[in-house]
RNA sequence: GGCACCAUGGCCGAGAGGUUAGGCUAAGGUCUGCAAAACCUUAUACAGUAGUUCGAAUCUACUUGGUGCCUCCA
C-alpha cells in the first residue's frame, strides 16, 4: 500500500491554466504545498455555483492529505466590497451584524457537504495595514498614481516595465480594450487600470484613513497580500472559479510581481472550476437565475416524490462533471444521482453481509484498482472517471454478494478500505439513510389508505384504484 | 472581434485508443384480480468529412451546429 500512495504522490497532473496545458505537480518545497482559493464575498447566500468550486478545492485538499503532504489551504473571506457597502445601512452594527450573518450561513452550508475548514480563513478587514503597505511599496516604484484621493494601478507602466497583463488567458483583445476610452471610470488614465485604494470620503460606510483619503482597499490587492502573507511571495497552488481569471487573477499577479519585485506570477499552479450553468447561462445575480442549495434539499424542486434529496446527492452531482467543464443545472441529472449514491454508499452494507472465503480469490486484483483510483485522480484530478471506477467496483461486490465470485477474507478487507478511502476520505461523502415522506403528508395520507382499505374490503376496486392512482406520486401501496 | 469550451441512444448523463458506465423510458418475463412495486432479460449510440492506427466515441485536421467569457462574479 505504501508504494502505491508513493507511487501515486510522483504522478499527479495538473492543468496549469498559466501553461494552458497539463503539468507534472512538483510542490515547490518538496512535501510542502501552499493552497490559496478565492473565498467568498459576505454580501449574500453563496449558491450552488459557488458551492462547486469549494468543493472542487475541499477534495484537492482532502487528495493531499490523504498523500500525507503538509499542506497549508487557506482561503479568504472577503468582509468589505465597495459594491455592498453601499448596500448596507450606515451604521456600522448593522453592517458586521449582516457579515456575520453571512458567514455563519456560508459555514453551515459548507458544513452540510461536509468540507473540511481550510487551515485558515483570514478576512480582508484584518489585513488593512498589510494592503496600505503593499499600496505604499507599488506607489514608490511609480507603478501606480493617485487621482482625486484614489490610487490606480498602472497597467500601461507594469507592462512596459515588468509583466505582461493578461498573461493567463492570453487575450488579446484586452489590448484591444486597452486603446479604448475610458467608460468606467472618468479617473482611470486607462480602462484597464485598477483601483488599489477607493476614496470613499462622501460615503457613509466602513472605511479607514489613509494619507492619501479615507476609503477601503480595491478588491484585488487583498487577495495578494493575504496569500502573501500565510503563503509566502511564491506558493504552489492558486484556485478559483475560471470567471475570476480576468481581472481579479490577473490583478493578483501584476500586483505581487510588482510588490514581490519578481516575475513568478504569485502561483506555480493556476486552477479554475468551470461554472453551473442553468439552461445554460451563467448562474449570476444579474440574470436572476441563482439556486441555493437549501433549496434543493428541502425539496422546492420536484425532483422526485419518494426520496429527499440529502446534501451528498447534490456533492456527488457536482464532483460528476470534471471540474474544467461546465454543468448545465438539471433535475434529472440529480434524479439519476440518486441512485449512483445509494449504490455506491450502500457497498458498506453490502460488504458486511458478503461470506468470505477462505481461499483466496482468482479474479479480483485489488491492487490493481487502487492503482486505477488514483491514477483517476491523478489525471488532472478525474474525479467523474474515479466515480466510474468505484461504480466498476461495487458492481464486483454486488457478484460477491450474489455468490457469483469468490473472494478472501483478506480481499474482503481490502476492497472495504479502497472504498472508505476514496468515498469517504477523499470524496468527503456519508451515508445518510433517506426519509421516505415528510411527516406531515405521512399522517393524512394514512387516514386516506385506511379509508381505501375499506373500500376493497367491499370490493370497490374501482374507486380504491383511483385513490392509488392519485396518491401515487406520493405513496406507493403494497396491497397483499 | 478575440480567447476558450461543447456535440453520446426516445431522454438525462459518464467514459479520453480495444473490454457492460449508470439512471429514466420502452419491450419481454417472474409475481399478480388488474395495476403498482420489486427482481430478471433485452433494445437503441457516439454531429459530419478526411487522416493517424492492426483497431477511433476517444488522437489530429477541417466543416457544421451550439455555448461561455472578455463588465461585479465561484
Amino acid at each position: 500500500m505504501k508504494e502505491i500512495i508513493y507511487k501515486a504522490k510522483k504522478e499527479i497532473y495538473i492543468y496549469n491554466t498559466l501553461k494552458r496545458r497539463k503539468e507534472l505537480f512538483i510542490p515547490i518545497n518538496k512535501n510542502k504545498i501552499g493552497m490559496y482559493v478565492c473565498g467568498p464575498t459576505l454580501y449574500k447566500r453563496i449558491h450552488l455555483g459557488n458551492c462547486r468550486t469549494f468543493i472542487f478545492f475541499d477534495v484537492l485538499y482532502r487528495y493531499f492529505k490523504h498523500l500525507k503532504f503538509n499542506i497549508k489551504y487557506i482561503r479568504n473571506i472577503t468582509d468589505i466590497n465597495y459594491n455592498f457597502n453601499n448596500s448596507f445601512d450606515n451604521k456600522y452594527y448593522s453592517y458586521f451584524y449582516k457579515i456575520k450573518t453571512y458567514y455563519r450561513k456560508f459555514n453551515k452550508i459548507l458544513n452540510i457537504f461536509n468540507l473540511l475548514s481550510p487551515n485558515l480563513e483570514p478576512r480582508t478587514t484584518s489585513h488593512i495595514i498589510e494592503q496600505i503597505n503593499n499600496i505604499k511599496k507599488i506607489l514608490k516604484l511609480k507603478l501606480a498614481y493617485k487621482k482625486n484621493g484614489s490610487i490606480y494601478f498602472d497597467i500601461e507602466k507594469y507592462n512596459n516595465n515588468i509583466g505582461n497583463y493578461g498573461k493567463i488567458l492570453n487575450n488579446i483583445n484586452i489590448y484591444n480594450q486597452f486603446k479604448q476610452k475610458n467608460y468606467f471610470s472618468k479617473e482611470k488614465k486607462n480602462n484597464l487600470d485598477f483601483v488599489l485604494w477607493k476614496n470613499l470620503k462622501s460615503i457613509k460606510i466602513i472605511k479607514w484613513k489613509t494619507l492619501w483619503s479615507t476609503g477601503i482597499p480595491g478588491w484585488h490587492i487583498g487577495c495578494t497580500t493575504i496569500s502573501n502573507k500565510y503563503l509566502g511571495n511564491y506558493f504552489d497552488i492558486h484556485g478559483g472559479g475560471v470567471d475570476l481569471k480576468l481581472p481579479h487573477h490577473e490583478c493578483e499577479i501584476a500586483q505581487a510581481n510588482v510588490i514581490n519585485n519578481n516575475r513568478n506570477n504569485l502561483a506555480k499552479y493556476w486552477i479554475h472550476t468551470n461554472m453551473l450553468t442553468i439552461n445554460n447561462k451563467k448562474m449570476s445575480k444579474s440574470l436572476n437565475n441563482l439556486i441555493f442549495p437549501y433549496d434543493i434539499i428541502k425539496g422546492k424542486f420536484k425532483i422526485t416524490n419518494n426520496y429527499e434529496i440529502n446534501p451528498f446527492i447534490i456533492k456527488l452531482y457536482l464532483l460528476q462533471t470534471h471540474y474544467r467543464k461546465p454543468i448545465n443545472f438539471s433535475l434529472k441529472a440529480i434524479k439519476n444521482t440518486i441512485k449512483t449514491y445509494i449504490n455506491l454508499l450502500n457497498c458498506f452494507k453490502k460488504i458486511k453481509k458478503i461470506h468470505p472465503k477462505k481461499t483466496s480469490s482468482n479474479n479480483i486484483n485489488i491492487k490493481y484498482y487502487f492503482i486505477l483510483c488514483y491514477k483517476s485522480i491523478n489525471d488532472d484530478f478525474n474525479i467523474p472517471l474515479l466515480i466510474y471506477n468505484l461504480i466498476k467496483i461495487n458492481k464486483i461486490i454486488d457478484k460477491c454478494l450474489n455468490n457469483e465470485l469468490k473472494i478472501s477474507f483478506y480481499d474482503l478487507k481490502k476492497i472495504k478500505k479502497l472504498m472508505k478511502v476514496f468515498l469517504i476520505d477523499i470524496l468527503g461523502l456519508k451515508y445518510l439513510s433517506r426519509k421516505l415522506y415528510k411527516k406531515k403528508i405521512k399522517v393524512f395520507i394514512k387516514k386516506i389508505l385506511k379509508i381505501r382499505n375499506e373500500m376493497r374490503k367491499q370490493k370497490l376496486y374501482y374507486y380504491s384504484d383511483k385513490i392509488r392512482n392519485i396518491l401515487k406520486n406520493y405513496v406507493s401501496i403494497k396491497d397483499k
